[in-house]
RNA sequence: GCGGGUGUAACUCAAUGGUAGAGUGUCAGCCUUCCAAGCUGAAUGUUAGGGGUUCGAGUCCCCUCACCCGCUCCA
């Protein structure tokens, strides 16, 4: 039965949340005015972390990508877009839809509609308004969309199979209300909606765009208006073009970046998981449509063990592809790498999203911008040619969309998944808690320490100290008990800790403390750098 | 967005409607030879914010904000 326990995590969010306080990890934003809902700042423990984690990723994608399924090394350019862009992008993408106008989803037919123009049939009872009580409740509200014939038709003939039904009797010429009539506040539940047969699918009518909008320039007029970006990916494939232009890069190839994006969330939940300004990073696959399913499996694969390299070892991180309704009209295939927060527990939340996205976007920029985004593969074209292939089909084929896989992770995401699998409650330690973060993940790499503050030991500390902050992030503390340093260096999730005692006056040697399991061991004091490169780098 | 809960020092919590406190932590000094030891001293409060009732409000009432839980939502 305590198999149980291993999904429900040993430690609550509230526990979390305040370690990240106490440590200088993570700030809720303007705290000392109150606040502001979705936005949080990491403190200086957090943003160690925070660029850790993105380096490590643009080290892994950009600077030393991985080898490719036919064993040469992938080619990943890097770029850092501008938030604000014009408009017209976030019109092509389609980030812009349904602008100003409420709307409602359909949680089974997956429908949009627009909220005015959803009618509902008011179809009253006969016999009731005769002042017969005993006539059964009507439960089924039969919604259509308004000068659609068709759905009007529709909905009439359901209204009346299901009076026919119950056995009550309905006007023949019911009059139809709006969808968002006050009066159906409270009976949302049984209306049923205009491609489905069950009531209770509709959401109720809410503003759809989720931008931060922005004006440019000092004059505040529709004209000028501009948006935060929602997503980095649409600069990279803005870029597209250019680089191609003058990067010398030949299909496949991926461009990445991380940065901040910014969405209007409804409600901002979960500490950092959900937050009205948040940090991605991803890259775009470019690649030929034939090659794009074997590539879209390569990179699954690899982000899910990339994301395992950082340090979410343990069963808590898992692979989930998305079954066929869940996919947006354009993609053919999407997988998330999961991890199960204590939030989620014992389910699972994104960290980041793998999509295959087909030549969706570089259609629409194409279409929208009148620029010519399709790729002239000569490599093809040569092949071909050495195949004898008719010139005229050469021409064709030679030139195409290229298709895109997506690798999306969230940076902070990341982070919040980092945290909450460093973090481990040991009631026999003194700190109480244990951040075991990866050694190469660490805000802090080392304290070093003089066991006591005299008979030489702080200088030679010192020394040491002066050594090794030169590559590392680490801390001298000579205050208070030794015990006490450990503890802080524990909840601060430093895992190494090196003191010099009154051995290190005669032989020259340290004891390193290892933070996952309190043991030491001795090592030269000329070793230390070594030991760390060993076990960082 | 809806419903419920919470809000006092950095943290954990006290304080019949009557002088805002303790422990922990932090800082300084002493002491200290390996896991938050001890001693001495110090700093830190718009009681989440605003309004009201009252001779007097941390406490009662109203509004706002933030966070948590459950719905809703999640390009």
């Amino acid at each position: 039965m305590n198999d149980a326990d291993s999904t429900s995590p040993a430690y609550s969010m509230d526990d979390l949340v305040a370690l990240c306080k106490r440590c200088g990890f993570v700030f809720p934003a303007s705290e000392i005015y109150g606040g502001i809902n979705g936005f949080w700042d990491f403190g200086p423990r957090g943003v160690a972390l925070k660029n850790n984690l993105r380096d490590a990723w643009w080290r892994d994608m950009v600077e030393c990508p991985p080898i490719g399924p036919d064993g040469e090394p992938l080619s990943i350019v890097g770029l850092d877009s501008a938030i604000i862009q014009n408009p017209k992008v976030w019109e092509a993408s389609g980030h812009i839809g349904g602008f100003n106008d409420p709307m409602v989803d359909c949680t089974e037919s997956k429908k949009r509609y627009r909220a005015d123009q959803i009618r509902v049939l008011i179809s009253w009872d006969v016999e009731a308004d005769s002042g017969d009580d005993s006539h059964p409740a009507i439960q089924r509200l039969y919604a259509f969309i308004e000068d659609d014939e068709s759905s009007y038709k529709s909905a009439i003939k359901k209204t009346t199979k299901y009076a026919k039904a119950i056995g009550v009797s309905v006007v023949d010429n019911p009059e139809h209300w709006s969808f968002s009539h006050p009066e159906f506040a409270d009976a949302r539940q049984y209306i049923v909606g205009p491609d489905v047969e069950t009531p209770g699918t509709l959401t109720e009518p809410r503003m759809f765009n989720l931008m931060f909008e922005t004006y440019i320039g000092a004059i505040r007029d529709e004209d000028n208006k501009s948006y935060l970006r929602p997503e980095t990916a649409q600069g990279i494939f803005t870029n597209y073009k250019n680089v191609l232009d003058t990067m010398r890069v030949k299909l496949p190839f991926g461009i990445a970046q991380v940065g901040k994006s910014f969405r209007n969330e409804v409600t901002p939940r979960n500490f950092i998981f959900r937050s009205r300004e948040f940090e991605q990073m991803e890259m775009e696959w470019f690649c030929p449509p034939d090659q794009s399913q074997v590539w879209y499996e390569f990179w699954v694969e690899q982000r899910t063990n990339w994301w395992k390299s950082v340090g979410l070892t343990g069963d808590n991180l898992i692979r989930r592809d998305h079954d066929a309704d869940e996919l947006a009209h354009y993609s053919t295939a999407c997988a998330d790498v999961e991890y199960r927060y204590p939030f989620t527990s014992p389910g699972y939340g994104e960290l980041e999203g793998i999509a295959h996205r087909g030549c969706f976007d570089l259609d629409a920029h194409q279409k929208a911008s009148k620029t010519k985004l399709e790729y002239f593969d000569q490599d093809l074209q040569v092949k071909l040619q050495k195949e004898g292939v008719d010139k005229e089909e050469i021409k064709q084929r030679s030139k195409y969309m290229p298709h895109v896989i997506e690798p999306a992770a969230g940076l902070t995401r990341g982070v919040l998944a980092l945290l909450c699998e460093a973090y481990t409650p040991d009631p026999e330690r003194p700190s109480g808690v244990v951040m075991k973060f990866n050694p190469a993940m660490a805000p802090i790499k080392a304290g070093i320490f003089p066991l006591v503050n005299k008979d030489g030991m702080p200088e030679v500390a010192q020394k040491l100290y002066q050594e090794l902050r030169t590559k590392y992030a680490c801390q001298y503390d000579g205050k208070q008990s030794i015990g006490k340093r450990y503890a802080r260096m524990d909840e601060a999730g430093a895992p190494y800790s090196f003191t010099i005692d009154g051995d290190t006056l005669t032989d020259q040697t340290v004891t390193v403390r290892d933070r996952d399991t309190a043991s030491q061991e001795r090592i030269a004091l000329d070793q230390v750098s070594t030991f760390l490169a060993d076990r960082i780098d």
